[in-house]
DNA sequence: TCGGTTGTCTAGCGGTGCTAGCCTCGGGCC
DNA sequence: GGCCCGAGGCTAGCACCGCTAGACAACCGA
């Protein structure tokens, strides 16, 4: 059995190389300049190769996506352990949240822009991305008075989200930042 | 000069049906297959005759977003303006918005969702996309406080926008719509 | 040593956005 | 009235895309 786990265990390093190889691509030259050419030059390996391995070019980009649920996750969890006070706490969290996607704007597009078949919001959604959900859920609960956690934090999530999207794409005036950021989380959970 | 009048106004004529004929393939069937070959055989030209009236592909799209915002700050004028109540007003226009977002996908996602070169939150703006943002400034102007309008707008469309893409894309539960946005503007424009 | 399977590659299909260069048609001038 | 010439539309093609059929090599088990 020795061969084939050598086999399976080389085919899983090639995974990850294939999936890194596309994060990689994607946040140093855009989505658009990741394609299965350009990939499969990258990881040493013919176009036909990644088929092997990903049913098609959209799939590669939900593992990144899940990938970088992973990341967004751990830096959550960070910047809300380094606050006790749970207003500073959300108050780090949300502004870990936009940092993030000011600073990883490919990853966070394949994560929550792009199209995907990645379940959200159900039990079936990948461990990651109950990881991220969770984390804000952790900083709205001290906060959320009688109003029901998972909603109030959806739409936490999706204020923020809104505010990432718009002004990573030049939507909102690019000063007043730190403002909006005050007014939302003044009036969603003061 | 008659003759000129008359090649321009056909002219204008053909750039009108170019933009219509890619907003109705975007709405009816997406953006994916609104393909330069495809809109040459809706207008019945040939392809290069789209490059006549516009630089590239994403000038047509720019255009149908901006038609779509001249729609939209119609669609939300009409909500205000069916009340009275400063809070009834508002909400009726947050739903106008998310309703406009959910039965024209395509024309939402040109508008505000793809990269663009369209000048937002600018003196050179266009005027359709200023009287969209004007209809929300109407009203959240009388629910301010001292608050500064136009940033406190910003986080309200911002919101709006987060609760629209990632319903659209199903990332969020599908039911609980009425309770995010009745928790998002409790607590924005109590 | 051989047979067969497993895995990779080359080559190509039908599509994309975009453009060079030809050619036709029609208005302006003699 | 007839000719010339330029505006403007067309055909054809470039380089690229995602994806796959089928040839071929390498390696394992008998």
């Amino acid at each position: 059995m020795s061969i084939q786990q050598r086999r399976e265990r080389e085919r899983a390093e090639r995974h990850r190389l294939i999936v890194d190889a596309a994060r990689d691509l994607a946040e140093t030259e855009g989505w658009e300049a990741v394609t299965t050419r350009r990939l499969a030059e990258r990881v040493e390996y013919s176009q036909p190769v990644l088929y092997s391995h990903f049913k098609g070019k959209d799939a590669i980009v939900s593992a990144v996506a899940i990938q970088g649920c992973g990341d967004l996750a751990q830096t959550l969890a960070e910047a809300r352990d380094a606050h006790r006070d749970p207003v500073s706490a959300l108050r780090a969290v949300a502004e870990a949240y936009l940092n993030f996607a000011r600073t990883r704007p490919a990853l966070y597009d394949a994560m929550f822009v792009q199209r995907t078949d990645i379940p959200f919001g159900t039990p079936e959604s990948p461990p990651e991305l109950k990881a991220a959900f969770g984390a804000f859920v952790s900083v709205v609960q001290p906060l959320a008075g009688n109003r029901d956690l998972e909603t109030l934090t959806e739409v936490l999530w999706s204020a923020l989200h809104g505010l990432a999207t718009l002004t990573g794409s030049d939507r909102l005036r690019p000063d007043h930042h730190n403002t909006r950021l005050d007014l939302l989380l003044n009036g969603l959970l003061p």
